[in-house]
DNA sequence: GAGATATTTTGATATTTGTCAAAATATCAA
DNA sequence: TTGATATTTTGACAAATATCAAAATATCTC
């Protein structure tokens, strides 16, 4: 899958923007997200995963704990391809599908 | 669906990503598109319709024919949106999911 | 109105996705 | 090493999605 289509799948479901939007507060353990989601921890180890895959959190571990937090050197990128896609602009290199 | 839902997944396909591309460039009818894309005009029907619903382009009808373009007067709330989501701040209200 | 063209809608199908429970893995502490 | 805790992985399943072919709708021209 290309890097682009796993970051709009990430986005895609309501639970990982979520996630997200919790994680800009401050890094957070698997167990302490899980006691925010009504969903099993199986389901939410998921929704990790497809977040690191797009490359939107990254993780640490601290003992038995894991911790995740947003990979901000990326979203650097993220906003600049958002922005390709919404803007105006000249649209001088194509940087999808071709 | 919530707005911000049914946006984010009308961005989640490739093809309704390259056609938002390619109505950057100019206004197509249902036809042209279809050139451009090698699925069925059914298909591509499908997802004129999803990208309808989440307001990013809109129509008009010529004779026999429907012409698609931006709805540009959308773009910049979305690109908030995805600056709320992607970008620093201090996060002061919380735009989606309570 | 009849036929032609443009587009959408419907019905069916295969694939993908989100979910859970249970099993597996990893770490810690005794 | 045994038992407890934290997390991930697996396998199964229901719901959502993308797709196609065919039928339906709308508009135009004759």
């Amino acid at each position: 899958m290309s890097e682009n289509q796993s970051l709009f799948k990430a986005l895609a479901d309501p639970t990982r923007r979520q996630i997200l939007k919790v994680l800009k507060k401050g890094s957070m353990n698997a167990g302490e997200l899980s006691e925010l989601f009504p969903i099993s921890k199986g389901s939410l180890s998921h929704h990790f995963n497809l977040l690191k895959k797009a490359d939107l959190v990254k993780t640490r571990r601290n003992g038995q704990q894991i911790i995740y937090s947003l990979n901000t050197s990326v979203f650097e990128d993220v906003t600049a391809l958002l922005l390709d896609l919404f803007n105006a602009g000249d649209n001088v290199i194509d940087k999808e599908g071709e």
